[in-house]
DNA sequence: GAAGCCTGTGCAACCGGGTTGCAAAAGTGC
DNA sequence: GCACTTTTGCAACCCGGTTGCACAGGCTTC
């Protein structure tokens, strides 16, 4: 297990510490998107702004990417391993208006749209709200 | 002109103030979205508040509908005399990565996703980044 | 027209999420 | 051990949004 999260971390070139590997276990041990808060009531000990540079270090190594569900505050979810951030990397997002989880809709691609003429598309935020499975 | 104004907010039954003639009147006057901070630019001598409410109650009365296009500062656009903030009324917005402005698509509605199994769907958020018509 | 009421406005202060500066602590190479 | 880099902790700040409260202005009732 240590061992798994460790290879993660070498993998996108993030040294071990020990905030960075109780923080990688975090996200690793749910499937919901986690935020800045959810890891300071997790662990009360550490400072928040280590895991907030923490956060940052993961998401500038592509180990995470960020969230914007429109609640407010940013989650952070797992990239998948093959992950690169790139345009076809992007999918849904899934905001549950009752538990208020975030999930990645990795399986679900951003469907195409037509813009009008004369407008150029660069990249697509698209957030969905409903019910998740756990709470409809 | 003032006459329109004055109907405008009639219809959506609010009481014409100063305030809100001149906050609609600079809705009516540009097709991209507007916010807090730009309207507190526009009226230096308004207050903050009374600007921040006037929106509120714009929203409340759907004269206007907010839009979240992720850059932190919420905007808000006119809605189309129809409107009623149904579902069937949702578009799409669109943020130009160079001059900032967001823009609704009233003429593109938001594609069909396939969720999961188990995801009920309630609303989506869809906001397209690249660059408008202008700074192409 | 005075008294009372409701709505709208202005100012100040607050809130939460995010971010920065800076110094102490921990790790690394020699 | 010593110099250097990286990571961590604390405090303070920033910005968008929001609230409490007092006052102004308009309309109502007598
Ligand atoms: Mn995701
Ligand atoms: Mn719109
Ligand atoms: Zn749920
Ligand atoms: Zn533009």
């Amino acid at each position: 297990m240590q061992e798994t999260l460790d290879h993660r971390l070498e993998e996108r070139n993030i040294k071990p510490t020990a905030v960075r590997l109780l923080v990688l276990k975090a996200f690793m041990a749910q499937e919901a998107a986690i935020g800045l808060a959810d890891l300071e009531n997790r662990f009360d000990h550490a400072d928040k702004t280590t895991l907030y540079r923490t956060l940052k270090t993961f998401e500038e190594h592509k180990l995470i990417h960020s969230i914007d569900d429109g609640t407010g505050a940013l989650k952070y979810a797992l990239c998948q391993e093959t992950c690169d951030c790139a345009p076809e990397d992007l999918h849904v997002h899934f905001l549950c208006t009752v538990c208020n989880k975030t999930f990645c809709l990795n399986d679900t691609p951003i469907p195409q749209i037509n813009l009008p003429t004369d407008f150029s598309l660069d990249s697509v935020n698209m957030v969905v709200k409903g019910l998740c499975s756990d709470c409809r």
